[in-house]
DNA sequence: GTCTATATTCTGATAGAC
DNA sequence: GTCTATCAGAATATAGAC
């Protein structure tokens, strides 16, 4: 391809960074078109020669948010990183507040039950990732029970650690969380 | 105090039912004053003179949503059930669809950052009221790390199992999430 | 207290110049 | 491809009649 449409690919990608970004930490009704172009260093009408809606734009960010949160989560853990260090580094305090490591899977969790499929099945197959990324990059096929509990105890316990206004709660859920899937 | 009085608190109490279950099923975002009133046979108009904001109404609702939850979960169950009997009503598969008995602490987990402090106080006590519910209403004021589990395995499990667009597996997360807590 | 009517603001999406 | 300008709809909140 010519230098043109490679330097289309790039401002798309620009703006699916910035859209990942903002929408991890506000969630889809609080961000918008507007936002996410300016922080892109656009203006709203450039934004539909890269996507067609909205919600085709949440869904490829929240794959591009998840790629990133996933880099920098394992960064700098070994190849075949235990449970236990991906807990100790995903549970901790920094990412439930607004850090800079924000997980898609945590922050958005309760909002994809109300977006249409195209939304639904980017999240379903980024948690599905990441629960294969918990159980060593096995190819089976199954997911087992324990798996998904931890998968849970992270997600889940780094979800309700954001939402409660009360630090100390917030605290002992993580630290009950990471206990849980190394026991 | 007179009936009159007596009157707008049931008015109060239709508009709050209402509330808390559109809330619960659509969240803050998607769900309009208008449509409150109207699914508690009003308009709009006369919603300003029993809350001051929408904020405040979804603070209330919550609670309000919550207690209904409550009493739906226990109500067959005996008066001082087991978690394990708790947790196989909560982490049943019509729980996760969109049920009779929603519950407000995995509708709105991811929902409750982005709003004002009532919101989060609002939620934050219903979550510690259900937390000790699961400990046996103990008068014990810390909540143990084991119970703390059990309730991110129980809201976070819901949640994530109502997000997924992936019926097996929203199945495979309800049965993991139940035999762990019973473990 | 409840109604209708409206002020105001914001949003997603489109049209047309360059 | 990106810009400015704008449409069309929806939302919160308020004003005033009854």
């Amino acid at each position: 391809m010519g230098w043109k449409s490679e330097h289309k690919q790039q401002t798309k990608a620009r703006i699916l960074s910035a859209a990942g970004q903002l929408f991890t930490r506000l969630g889809y009704e609080r961000v918008s078109i507007d936002d996410v172009m300016a922080a892109a260093g656009l203006t709203r009408g450039a934004f539909y020669a890269h996507f067609g809606s909205k919600s085709e734009l949440y869904a490829e960010a929240i794959v591009t948010a998840a790629i990133r949160a996933r880099n920098l989560l394992l960064e700098p853990l070994s190849e075949s990183p235990s449970v236990d260090a991906i807990a100790a580094r995903y549970l901790s305090p920094e990412r439930a507040r607004d850090g800079d490591a924000r997980c898609p899977l945590a922050f958005l969790a309760t909002d994809i039950h109300q977006r249409d499929d195209q939304v639904r099945d980017a999240y379903t197959r980024v948690l599905k990732g990441f629960a294969r990324t918990l159980a060593g990059n096995t190819t089976a096929v199954e997911l087992s029970p324990q798996t998904l509990r931890q998968l849970v105890l992270l997600v889940g316990g780094l979800a309700l650690a954001r939402a409660v206004n009360d630090p100390a709660l917030s605290q002992c859920l993580l630290d009950a969380c990471r206990q849980g899937v190394n026991g």
